[in-house]
DNA sequence: AATAGAAAGTGTAAATGCAACACTTTTCAT
DNA sequence: ATGAAAAGTGTTGCATTTACACTTTCTATT
Protein backbone atom coordinates (compact mmCIF):
# COMPACT_ATOMS: atom_id res chain seq x y z
CA UNK A 1 0.00 0.00 0.00
CA UNK A 2 0.80 3.70 -0.72
CA UNK A 3 2.83 5.42 2.59
CA UNK A 4 0.41 8.71 3.69
CA UNK A 5 3.41 10.37 2.87
CA UNK A 6 3.24 9.90 -0.74
CA UNK A 7 -0.63 11.79 -0.70
CA UNK A 8 -0.27 14.20 1.97
CA UNK A 9 3.01 16.05 0.89
CA UNK A 10 1.27 17.37 -2.00
CA UNK A 11 -1.31 20.10 -1.47
CA UNK A 12 -4.93 20.03 -1.95
CA UNK A 13 -7.49 22.25 -4.12
CA UNK A 14 -11.38 23.26 -3.94
CA UNK A 15 -13.12 21.54 -6.81
CA UNK A 16 -15.64 23.20 -8.55
CA UNK A 17 -18.32 22.73 -11.21
CA UNK A 18 -19.58 24.94 -13.45
CA UNK A 19 -22.52 24.49 -15.67
CA UNK A 20 -23.16 25.62 -18.88
CA UNK A 21 -26.94 24.80 -19.36
CA UNK A 22 -28.48 25.25 -22.90
CA UNK A 23 -32.21 26.14 -23.71
CA UNK A 24 -34.13 26.41 -27.08
CA UNK A 25 -37.16 29.07 -27.44
CA UNK A 26 -38.32 31.41 -30.05
CA UNK A 27 -36.08 29.54 -32.48
CA UNK A 28 -32.68 30.56 -30.59
CA UNK A 29 -30.18 28.90 -27.80
CA UNK A 30 -30.31 30.89 -24.99
CA UNK A 31 -28.06 30.01 -21.54
CA UNK A 32 -29.52 30.43 -18.57
CA UNK A 33 -27.27 32.42 -16.25
CA UNK A 34 -27.07 34.04 -12.63
CA UNK A 35 -27.23 37.29 -11.64
CA UNK A 36 -24.98 36.85 -8.39
CA UNK A 37 -26.93 38.44 -5.46
CA UNK A 38 -24.05 36.68 -3.10
CA UNK A 39 -20.54 36.70 -2.82
CA UNK A 40 -18.03 36.76 -4.58
CA UNK A 41 -18.49 39.16 -7.64
CA UNK A 42 -22.24 39.32 -6.10
CA UNK A 43 -24.18 41.33 -9.07
CA UNK A 44 -22.48 40.03 -11.91
CA UNK A 45 -22.87 37.64 -14.37
CA UNK A 46 -22.39 33.87 -13.73
CA UNK A 47 -22.62 30.33 -14.93
CA UNK A 48 -24.83 28.12 -12.17
CA UNK A 49 -21.75 26.31 -10.18
CA UNK A 50 -20.87 24.78 -7.14
CA UNK A 51 -18.30 23.10 -4.73
CA UNK A 52 -17.52 19.03 -5.31
CA UNK A 53 -18.41 17.26 -2.07
CA UNK A 54 -16.68 14.77 -0.31
CA UNK A 55 -18.25 11.23 -1.72
CA UNK A 56 -19.48 12.70 -4.74
CA UNK A 57 -18.28 12.75 -8.41
CA UNK A 58 -17.39 15.26 -10.80
CA UNK A 59 -20.78 13.59 -12.55
CA UNK A 60 -22.89 14.06 -9.43
CA UNK A 61 -21.64 17.16 -8.55
CA UNK A 62 -22.77 18.69 -11.81
CA UNK A 63 -25.93 17.20 -11.77
CA UNK A 64 -26.57 17.97 -8.66
CA UNK A 65 -25.84 21.60 -9.39
CA UNK A 66 -28.12 21.85 -12.39
CA UNK A 67 -30.78 20.37 -10.58
CA UNK A 68 -30.65 22.72 -7.71
CA UNK A 69 -31.04 25.45 -10.18
CA UNK A 70 -33.55 23.98 -12.85
CA UNK A 71 -35.47 21.11 -10.46
CA UNK A 72 -34.11 18.85 -13.51
CA UNK A 73 -32.35 15.51 -12.91
CA UNK A 74 -32.56 13.66 -15.97
CA UNK A 75 -30.79 16.02 -18.49
CA UNK A 76 -28.33 14.97 -21.00
CA UNK A 77 -24.74 16.48 -19.74
CA UNK A 78 -21.51 16.30 -20.60
CA UNK A 79 -17.78 17.31 -19.22
CA UNK A 80 -16.14 19.88 -21.25
CA UNK A 81 -12.80 20.53 -19.73
CA UNK A 82 -11.25 21.50 -16.74
CA UNK A 83 -9.95 25.15 -15.61
CA UNK A 84 -7.00 25.23 -13.15
CA UNK A 85 -4.61 27.96 -13.96
CA UNK A 86 -3.65 29.35 -10.53
CA UNK A 87 -5.48 32.87 -9.87
CA UNK A 88 -8.38 31.56 -12.57
CA UNK A 89 -10.71 32.08 -9.23
CA UNK A 90 -9.55 35.57 -7.64
CA UNK A 91 -10.25 34.30 -4.07
CA UNK A 92 -8.97 31.18 -3.67
CA UNK A 93 -7.36 28.43 -6.22
CA UNK A 94 -10.09 26.30 -6.98
CA UNK A 95 -9.92 24.05 -10.49
CA UNK A 96 -13.30 23.59 -11.63
CA UNK A 97 -14.76 21.63 -14.23
CA UNK A 98 -17.39 23.04 -16.78
CA UNK A 99 -20.12 20.51 -17.79
CA UNK A 100 -22.53 21.34 -20.64
CA UNK A 101 -26.35 20.71 -19.61
CA UNK A 102 -29.15 20.93 -22.06
CA UNK A 103 -32.82 21.46 -21.39
CA UNK A 104 -35.90 21.27 -22.83
CA UNK A 105 -37.15 24.59 -21.95
CA UNK A 106 -40.67 24.03 -21.45
CA UNK A 107 -39.58 21.66 -18.36
CA UNK A 108 -37.67 23.65 -15.84
CA UNK A 109 -38.99 25.21 -12.68
CA UNK A 110 -39.29 28.01 -12.48
CA UNK A 111 -39.59 29.08 -8.56
CA UNK A 112 -36.10 27.41 -8.06
CA UNK A 113 -34.88 29.52 -11.02
CA UNK A 114 -36.35 32.98 -9.92
CA UNK A 115 -35.04 32.22 -6.50
CA UNK A 116 -31.27 31.60 -8.03
CA UNK A 117 -31.97 35.20 -9.94
CA UNK A 118 -31.42 33.37 -12.87
CA UNK A 119 -32.62 34.26 -16.38
CA UNK A 120 -32.35 32.57 -19.79
CA UNK A 121 -30.03 34.80 -21.85
CA UNK A 122 -30.31 34.22 -25.86
CA UNK A 123 -26.60 33.31 -27.15
CA UNK A 124 -25.97 36.57 -28.76
CA UNK A 125 -26.98 38.91 -25.81
CA UNK A 126 -24.85 36.79 -23.24
CA UNK A 127 -22.94 39.31 -21.09
CA UNK A 128 -19.40 39.41 -19.88
CA UNK A 129 -19.49 36.84 -16.99
CA UNK A 130 -17.15 36.61 -14.33
CA UNK A 131 -13.62 34.55 -14.38
CA UNK A 132 -12.83 32.46 -17.16
CA UNK A 133 -16.65 31.53 -17.49
CA UNK A 134 -16.54 33.76 -21.13
CA UNK A 135 -14.17 30.87 -22.04
CA UNK A 136 -16.10 28.16 -20.52
CA UNK A 137 -19.01 29.07 -22.34
CA UNK A 138 -16.92 29.33 -25.61
CA UNK A 139 -15.51 25.67 -24.71
CA UNK A 140 -18.62 24.35 -24.18
CA UNK A 141 -20.71 25.94 -26.97
CA UNK A 142 -18.21 24.37 -29.51
CA UNK A 143 -18.37 21.24 -28.35
CA UNK A 144 -21.66 21.26 -28.10
CA UNK A 145 -22.16 22.08 -31.85
CA UNK A 146 -19.78 19.33 -32.61
CA UNK A 147 -21.19 16.50 -30.77
CA UNK A 148 -24.84 17.68 -32.48
CA UNK A 149 -22.76 17.15 -35.90
CA UNK A 150 -22.12 13.63 -35.21
CA UNK A 151 -25.32 12.31 -33.01
CA UNK A 152 -28.37 13.94 -32.33
CA UNK A 153 -28.04 15.58 -28.96
CA UNK A 154 -29.53 18.50 -29.92
CA UNK A 155 -33.42 16.80 -29.64
CA UNK A 156 -32.55 17.02 -25.82
CA UNK A 157 -33.41 20.79 -25.98
CA UNK A 158 -37.12 19.55 -27.35
CA UNK A 159 -39.71 18.06 -25.94
CA UNK A 160 -40.67 14.13 -26.47
CA UNK A 161 -42.55 14.96 -29.38
CA UNK A 162 -41.37 17.37 -32.07
CA UNK A 163 -42.02 18.02 -35.06
CA UNK A 164 -39.84 18.54 -38.38
CA UNK A 165 -40.47 22.84 -38.57
CA UNK A 166 -39.44 22.71 -35.06
CA UNK A 167 -36.06 20.17 -35.50
CA UNK A 168 -34.89 22.18 -38.44
CA UNK A 169 -35.18 25.52 -36.49
CA UNK A 170 -33.19 23.92 -33.63
CA UNK A 171 -30.53 22.72 -35.90
CA UNK A 172 -30.13 26.33 -37.59
CA UNK A 173 -29.93 27.53 -33.61
CA UNK A 174 -27.30 25.37 -33.07
CA UNK A 175 -25.11 25.47 -36.08
CA UNK A 176 -25.91 28.99 -37.08
CA UNK A 177 -27.03 28.89 -40.29
CA UNK A 178 -29.80 28.22 -42.59
CA UNK A 179 -30.75 24.56 -43.84
CA UNK A 180 -32.43 23.56 -47.01
CA UNK A 181 -35.92 22.56 -45.78
CA UNK A 182 -35.76 19.45 -48.36
CA UNK A 183 -32.55 17.85 -47.61
CA UNK A 184 -32.71 18.79 -44.25
CA UNK A 185 -36.41 15.77 -44.37
CA UNK A 186 -34.28 13.77 -46.62
CA UNK A 187 -31.28 13.05 -44.17
CA UNK A 188 -34.10 13.12 -41.11
CA UNK A 189 -35.80 10.40 -43.48
CA UNK A 190 -33.18 8.27 -43.22
CA UNK A 191 -32.05 7.70 -39.59
CA UNK A 192 -34.71 5.29 -38.80
CA UNK A 193 -34.65 6.60 -34.91
CA UNK A 194 -36.11 9.22 -35.62
CA UNK A 195 -40.08 8.10 -35.89
CA UNK A 196 -43.21 9.57 -36.61
CA UNK A 197 -45.74 8.44 -33.72
CA UNK A 198 -49.03 9.00 -36.07
CA UNK A 199 -50.17 12.01 -33.18
CA UNK A 200 -50.08 15.78 -35.09
CA UNK A 201 -49.46 18.88 -33.44
CA UNK A 202 -51.94 21.26 -34.44
CA UNK A 203 -50.69 24.53 -32.51
CA UNK A 204 -48.37 26.11 -35.09
CA UNK A 205 -49.93 25.44 -38.45
CA UNK A 206 -53.63 25.31 -39.63
CA UNK A 207 -52.77 22.16 -41.76
CA UNK A 208 -51.28 20.62 -38.79
CA UNK A 209 -47.61 18.79 -38.38
CA UNK A 210 -46.40 15.28 -37.91
CA UNK A 211 -45.08 14.45 -34.36
CA UNK A 212 -41.53 12.50 -34.16
CA UNK A 213 -40.09 10.87 -31.51
CA UNK A 214 -36.63 9.89 -31.11
CA UNK A 215 -36.24 5.91 -30.31
CA UNK A 216 -32.97 5.80 -28.42
CA UNK A 217 -32.82 2.00 -28.27
CA UNK A 218 -32.56 1.91 -32.91
CA UNK A 219 -30.26 4.80 -32.02
CA UNK A 220 -27.87 2.90 -29.87
CA UNK A 221 -28.10 -0.21 -31.86
CA UNK A 222 -27.31 1.45 -34.95
CA UNK A 223 -24.79 3.69 -33.75
CA UNK A 224 -21.77 3.86 -32.29
CA UNK A 225 -19.42 6.95 -31.25
CA UNK B 1 -15.28 40.24 -1.85
CA UNK B 2 -15.73 36.23 -0.71
CA UNK B 3 -15.74 35.72 3.26
CA UNK B 4 -13.30 33.08 3.74
CA UNK B 5 -15.85 30.80 4.91
CA UNK B 6 -17.47 30.69 1.29
CA UNK B 7 -14.52 28.31 0.38
CA UNK B 8 -13.48 27.03 3.48
CA UNK B 9 -16.83 24.81 4.30
CA UNK B 10 -15.82 22.92 1.82
CA UNK B 11 -13.42 20.05 1.20
CA UNK B 12 -10.33 20.05 -0.32
CA UNK B 13 -8.94 17.25 -2.53
CA UNK B 14 -5.61 16.07 -4.21
CA UNK B 15 -5.60 16.50 -7.98
CA UNK B 16 -3.29 15.04 -10.46
CA UNK B 17 -2.46 14.41 -13.69
CA UNK B 18 -2.29 11.03 -15.53
CA UNK B 19 -0.24 11.61 -19.05
CA UNK B 20 -1.11 9.47 -22.45
CA UNK B 21 2.45 9.59 -23.90
CA UNK B 22 2.18 8.12 -27.42
CA UNK B 23 4.69 7.48 -30.05
CA UNK B 24 4.93 5.57 -33.48
CA UNK B 25 7.77 3.43 -34.55
CA UNK B 26 7.59 0.32 -36.76
CA UNK B 27 4.80 1.02 -38.26
CA UNK B 28 2.64 1.00 -34.87
CA UNK B 29 1.33 3.78 -31.95
CA UNK B 30 2.84 2.97 -28.92
CA UNK B 31 2.41 4.37 -25.43
CA UNK B 32 4.75 4.98 -23.04
CA UNK B 33 4.14 3.18 -19.87
CA UNK B 34 5.57 2.59 -16.51
CA UNK B 35 6.55 -0.33 -14.95
CA UNK B 36 6.38 0.81 -11.02
CA UNK B 37 8.80 0.26 -8.99
CA UNK B 38 7.35 2.44 -6.12
CA UNK B 39 4.00 2.44 -4.23
CA UNK B 40 1.32 2.51 -4.55
CA UNK B 41 0.73 0.15 -6.69
CA UNK B 42 3.82 -1.54 -7.04
CA UNK B 43 4.86 -4.40 -9.71
CA UNK B 44 1.84 -3.13 -11.76
CA UNK B 45 1.67 -1.13 -14.99
CA UNK B 46 0.38 3.07 -14.75
CA UNK B 47 0.44 5.75 -16.93
CA UNK B 48 2.85 8.63 -15.82
CA UNK B 49 1.20 10.69 -13.53
CA UNK B 50 1.90 12.87 -10.60
CA UNK B 51 0.68 15.66 -8.40
CA UNK B 52 -0.32 19.27 -9.03
CA UNK B 53 1.42 21.77 -7.09
CA UNK B 54 1.00 24.76 -5.69
CA UNK B 55 1.06 27.66 -7.93
CA UNK B 56 0.99 25.16 -10.98
CA UNK B 57 -1.41 25.19 -13.39
CA UNK B 58 -2.57 21.77 -14.98
CA UNK B 59 -1.13 22.42 -18.30
CA UNK B 60 1.78 22.73 -16.10
CA UNK B 61 1.87 20.51 -14.53
CA UNK B 62 1.37 17.81 -17.60
CA UNK B 63 3.94 19.18 -19.11
CA UNK B 64 6.18 18.82 -15.75
CA UNK B 65 5.01 15.52 -15.46
CA UNK B 66 6.32 14.69 -19.05
CA UNK B 67 9.44 16.19 -19.28
CA UNK B 68 10.52 14.13 -15.73
CA UNK B 69 9.96 11.04 -17.92
CA UNK B 70 10.50 12.14 -21.69
CA UNK B 71 13.12 15.19 -21.26
CA UNK B 72 10.91 16.16 -24.22
CA UNK B 73 9.37 20.08 -22.81
CA UNK B 74 8.14 20.92 -26.64
CA UNK B 75 5.59 18.33 -26.97
CA UNK B 76 2.06 18.51 -28.54
CA UNK B 77 -0.21 17.80 -25.75
CA UNK B 78 -3.73 18.01 -25.05
CA UNK B 79 -6.53 17.59 -22.12
CA UNK B 80 -8.35 15.00 -22.62
CA UNK B 81 -11.20 14.68 -19.99
CA UNK B 82 -10.92 14.59 -15.75
CA UNK B 83 -11.42 11.90 -13.68
CA UNK B 84 -12.96 12.16 -10.37
CA UNK B 85 -15.34 9.16 -9.13
CA UNK B 86 -14.36 8.74 -5.49
CA UNK B 87 -12.36 5.39 -4.91
CA UNK B 88 -11.02 5.53 -8.42
CA UNK B 89 -7.60 5.49 -6.25
CA UNK B 90 -7.93 3.38 -3.54
CA UNK B 91 -5.32 5.52 -1.44
CA UNK B 92 -6.96 8.45 -0.94
CA UNK B 93 -9.40 10.52 -3.13
CA UNK B 94 -7.83 12.79 -5.89
CA UNK B 95 -9.07 14.14 -8.89
CA UNK B 96 -6.91 13.45 -12.04
CA UNK B 97 -7.04 15.12 -15.34
CA UNK B 98 -5.70 13.36 -18.29
CA UNK B 99 -3.20 14.47 -20.84
CA UNK B 100 -2.35 13.34 -24.25
CA UNK B 101 1.22 13.41 -25.41
CA UNK B 102 1.90 12.86 -29.22
CA UNK B 103 6.25 12.40 -29.20
CA UNK B 104 8.94 12.15 -31.91
CA UNK B 105 10.32 8.80 -30.67
CA UNK B 106 13.77 9.68 -32.08
CA UNK B 107 14.18 12.26 -29.74
CA UNK B 108 13.11 11.14 -26.30
CA UNK B 109 15.94 10.90 -23.03
CA UNK B 110 16.50 7.07 -22.81
CA UNK B 111 18.40 7.59 -19.35
CA UNK B 112 15.35 8.78 -18.01
CA UNK B 113 13.07 6.81 -19.57
CA UNK B 114 15.17 4.02 -18.63
CA UNK B 115 15.57 5.34 -14.83
CA UNK B 116 11.88 5.50 -14.58
CA UNK B 117 11.40 1.76 -15.53
CA UNK B 118 9.21 2.80 -18.16
CA UNK B 119 8.81 1.66 -21.72
CA UNK B 120 7.46 1.45 -24.95
CA UNK B 121 4.45 -0.70 -25.48
CA UNK B 122 2.69 -1.22 -28.60
CA UNK B 123 -1.19 -0.05 -28.72
CA UNK B 124 -2.34 -3.74 -29.49
CA UNK B 125 0.02 -5.62 -26.59
CA UNK B 126 -0.98 -2.81 -23.51
CA UNK B 127 -1.34 -4.83 -20.48
CA UNK B 128 -3.99 -3.91 -17.86
CA UNK B 129 -3.25 -0.83 -16.24
CA UNK B 130 -4.25 0.43 -12.59
CA UNK B 131 -7.28 2.36 -11.09
CA UNK B 132 -9.07 3.69 -14.50
CA UNK B 133 -6.01 4.33 -16.51
CA UNK B 134 -7.57 1.71 -19.05
CA UNK B 135 -10.35 3.65 -18.69
CA UNK B 136 -8.19 7.04 -19.58
CA UNK B 137 -6.40 4.85 -22.39
CA UNK B 138 -8.93 4.78 -23.92
CA UNK B 139 -10.72 7.87 -23.71
CA UNK B 140 -7.40 9.28 -25.11
CA UNK B 141 -7.04 7.01 -28.34
CA UNK B 142 -10.64 8.31 -29.25
CA UNK B 143 -9.72 11.84 -29.09
CA UNK B 144 -6.54 11.82 -30.60
CA UNK B 145 -7.81 9.98 -33.38
CA UNK B 146 -10.50 12.54 -33.71
CA UNK B 147 -8.05 15.16 -33.92
CA UNK B 148 -6.07 13.64 -36.42
CA UNK B 149 -8.87 13.21 -38.53
CA UNK B 150 -9.57 17.15 -38.61
CA UNK B 151 -5.73 18.63 -38.30
CA UNK B 152 -2.77 16.95 -39.34
CA UNK B 153 -1.63 16.37 -35.02
CA UNK B 154 -0.20 13.16 -35.78
CA UNK B 155 2.89 15.45 -37.35
CA UNK B 156 4.15 15.28 -34.12
CA UNK B 157 4.54 11.55 -34.03
CA UNK B 158 7.49 12.19 -36.85
CA UNK B 159 10.65 14.00 -37.37
CA UNK B 160 11.11 17.47 -38.50
CA UNK B 161 11.44 16.16 -42.18
CA UNK B 162 9.46 12.80 -43.17
CA UNK B 163 8.70 11.01 -46.27
CA UNK B 164 5.45 10.57 -47.87
CA UNK B 165 5.34 6.52 -47.06
CA UNK B 166 6.51 7.82 -43.51
CA UNK B 167 3.05 10.01 -42.97
CA UNK B 168 0.96 7.33 -44.92
CA UNK B 169 1.97 4.20 -42.58
CA UNK B 170 1.88 6.84 -39.60
CA UNK B 171 -2.27 7.47 -40.66
CA UNK B 172 -2.60 3.70 -40.95
CA UNK B 173 -1.48 3.45 -37.38
CA UNK B 174 -3.50 6.10 -36.14
CA UNK B 175 -6.93 5.32 -37.89
CA UNK B 176 -6.58 1.46 -38.15
CA UNK B 177 -6.84 0.81 -41.53
CA UNK B 178 -5.17 0.42 -44.86
CA UNK B 179 -5.01 3.81 -47.17
CA UNK B 180 -4.90 3.58 -50.69
CA UNK B 181 -1.25 5.52 -51.80
CA UNK B 182 -2.48 7.30 -54.85
CA UNK B 183 -5.65 8.60 -52.79
CA UNK B 184 -2.95 9.58 -50.34
CA UNK B 185 -0.61 11.52 -51.94
CA UNK B 186 -3.17 13.55 -53.66
CA UNK B 187 -4.97 14.62 -50.85
CA UNK B 188 -1.57 15.57 -49.29
CA UNK B 189 -0.67 17.37 -52.72
CA UNK B 190 -3.88 19.45 -52.21
CA UNK B 191 -2.42 20.34 -48.31
CA UNK B 192 0.27 23.59 -49.09
CA UNK B 193 1.13 23.54 -45.79
CA UNK B 194 3.04 20.23 -45.99
CA UNK B 195 5.70 21.25 -48.54
CA UNK B 196 8.82 19.21 -49.72
CA UNK B 197 11.75 20.58 -48.60
CA UNK B 198 14.03 19.69 -51.60
CA UNK B 199 15.78 16.98 -49.42
CA UNK B 200 16.26 13.34 -50.53
CA UNK B 201 15.88 10.51 -47.44
CA UNK B 202 18.31 7.45 -48.56
CA UNK B 203 18.10 5.79 -45.95
CA UNK B 204 14.52 3.49 -46.74
CA UNK B 205 14.92 3.03 -49.96
CA UNK B 206 18.17 2.72 -53.13
CA UNK B 207 15.95 5.31 -54.76
CA UNK B 208 15.35 7.78 -52.10
CA UNK B 209 12.46 9.60 -50.90
CA UNK B 210 11.12 13.26 -51.38
CA UNK B 211 11.24 14.76 -47.76
CA UNK B 212 8.62 17.20 -46.60
CA UNK B 213 7.90 19.64 -43.73
CA UNK B 214 5.23 21.05 -42.06
CA UNK B 215 4.63 24.71 -42.60
CA UNK B 216 2.71 25.90 -39.69
CA UNK B 217 2.15 29.59 -40.53
CA UNK B 218 0.69 28.47 -43.77
CA UNK B 219 -1.28 25.83 -41.91
CA UNK B 220 -2.18 28.70 -39.21
CA UNK B 221 -3.17 30.96 -41.85
CA UNK B 222 -5.45 28.78 -43.92
CA UNK B 223 -6.99 26.78 -41.44
CA UNK B 224 -9.41 27.28 -38.25
CA UNK B 225 -10.64 24.32 -35.93
C1' DA C 1 28.35 -4.12 -67.26
C1' DA C 2 23.97 -6.34 -66.68
C1' DT C 3 20.28 -7.32 -63.72
C1' DA C 4 17.34 -8.08 -59.94
C1' DG C 5 15.17 -6.16 -56.09
C1' DA C 6 12.85 -2.67 -53.47
C1' DA C 7 10.54 1.33 -52.65
C1' DA C 8 8.88 5.79 -54.84
C1' DG C 9 5.99 7.86 -57.72
C1' DT C 10 2.05 8.68 -60.92
C1' DG C 11 -3.66 9.30 -63.60
C1' DT C 12 -8.29 8.04 -64.80
C1' DA C 13 -12.93 6.51 -64.50
C1' DA C 14 -16.97 5.22 -61.76
C1' DA C 15 -19.74 5.95 -57.88
C1' DT C 16 -21.33 8.25 -54.17
C1' DG C 17 -22.70 12.00 -51.49
C1' DC C 18 -24.04 16.77 -51.16
C1' DA C 19 -26.08 21.14 -52.60
C1' DA C 20 -29.27 23.88 -55.18
C1' DC C 21 -33.69 24.73 -56.30
C1' DA C 22 -39.99 25.92 -56.29
C1' DC C 23 -44.30 24.38 -56.24
C1' DT C 24 -48.47 21.79 -54.21
C1' DT C 25 -51.28 20.42 -50.31
C1' DT C 26 -53.97 21.04 -46.34
C1' DT C 27 -56.67 23.36 -43.13
C1' DC C 28 -59.05 26.99 -40.83
C1' DA C 29 -60.50 31.70 -40.15
C1' DT C 30 -62.78 35.19 -42.41
C1' DA D 1 -65.70 30.76 -51.33
C1' DT D 2 -61.10 32.33 -50.59
C1' DG D 3 -56.96 33.79 -48.66
C1' DA D 4 -53.32 32.98 -45.47
C1' DA D 5 -49.86 30.19 -43.36
C1' DA D 6 -47.28 26.39 -42.58
C1' DA D 7 -46.41 21.42 -44.09
C1' DG D 8 -44.82 18.55 -47.28
C1' DT D 9 -42.51 16.73 -51.51
C1' DG D 10 -38.11 15.14 -56.24
C1' DT D 11 -34.79 15.98 -59.51
C1' DT D 12 -30.51 17.50 -61.43
C1' DG D 13 -25.78 19.05 -61.41
C1' DC D 14 -21.55 19.29 -59.04
C1' DA D 15 -17.94 17.94 -56.13
C1' DT D 16 -15.77 14.64 -53.52
C1' DT D 17 -14.29 10.14 -52.78
C1' DT D 18 -13.07 5.64 -54.05
C1' DA D 19 -11.16 1.91 -56.77
C1' DC D 20 -7.54 0.40 -59.29
C1' DA D 21 -1.87 -1.15 -61.63
C1' DC D 22 2.06 0.04 -63.81
C1' DT D 23 6.53 2.75 -64.45
C1' DT D 24 10.64 4.91 -62.61
C1' DT D 25 14.79 5.18 -60.13
C1' DC D 26 18.54 3.60 -57.80
C1' DT D 27 22.08 0.46 -55.93
C1' DA D 28 23.84 -3.91 -54.43
C1' DT D 29 25.05 -8.09 -56.34
C1' DT D 30 26.77 -11.13 -59.70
Amino acid sequence: MAPKAYYSIHPKFHAAVDCIIFGFEEGELSLLLLQRDFEPAKGQWSLMGGFVEEGESLDDAARRVVAELTGLSDLYMRQVHTYGDPGRDPGERVLSTAYYALVDIKRYDHALVKAHNAHWVKLNEIPHLIFDHDRMVQDALRFMRYQATVKPVGINLLPEEFTLTQLQTLYEAILGEPIDKRNFRKRIASMDYIEKTGRIDKTLSRKGAALYRFNREKFDGNFKI
